[in-house]
DNA sequence: TGCGCATATGCAGGACAATCGATGCTGTAC
DNA sequence: GTACAGCATCGATTGTCCTGCATATGCGCA
């Protein structure tokens, strides 16, 4: 995931505002919303294609799409065993992009970049 | 904004994804981003429109249509003093997203709902 | 009352995205 | 080797979104 300056502070610049609109534009999607949810909370924190069609009530073709666009977002990593596709959340991802759009709370503010 | 339950802990409901998706296509945009960035580091954290067209190079209808988008989300606030429309930032609207994205972090990790 | 400015709305064109069926690819089992 | 299961990709369709032009609305001022 590309380097991103937080929403708050002074004005973004374009790029920014360009790469950050990128990420969320992959998480503003019920779909893949229920996705990252659905993985998450799976037994080993991992899941296959299979395993998430029948709950998402969607095609093959149009999950394993949207898995696509997630991992290519940097929120997941697909990791291929066998025949399988075993999806997981990339560790930190989400709660960085949480963290762009916060402004710094607790601590000084540090004008980044 | 609507209640909506966090993305971490289990599954999310589908209207639940809905929602949160709904927000997020709110912010999902680079002049939104751009927007909210300008108007929160603004002056007395309020902007007019007029203000705000040039900074983005966007014509005034399609900087009115953002910002139209940007309130019905529920992340903007307007004011109407004469001619002039003033917009400022729900307090803590885009910390309220944040923390939807967001797993508990310190707090002892309880399921909610 | 009439004019001008700031903003909102309607409309249309072009680009992008979600979805699915069909198909290709790659391991596994027999 | 052959058949099959899981997954990715292709092509096509349908819908949605961004943008600007033209226009309407509303307010202040002379």
């Amino acid at each position: 995931m590309p380097q991103i300056s937080p929403l708050a502070g002074e004005p973004i610049e374009r790029a920014d505002a360009e790469r950050l609109a990128g990420v969320l534009k992959a998480l503003a999607d019920p779909a893949r919303l229920r996705l990252l949810s659905l993985i998450q909370s799976a037994p080993e924190g991992e899941a296959c294609v299979c395993d998430l069609t029948a709950p998402l009530g969607l095609s093959q073709p149009t999950v394993s799409h949207h898995l696509r666009i997630l991992t290519e977002a940097g929120l997941l990593e697909r990791e291929k065993r066998g025949v399988w596709a075993y999806y997981r959340l990339v560790p930190t991802a989400i709660a960085t992009i949480a963290d762009l759009l916060t402004p710094p709370r607790k601590r000084a503010t540090k004008k980044a970049r």
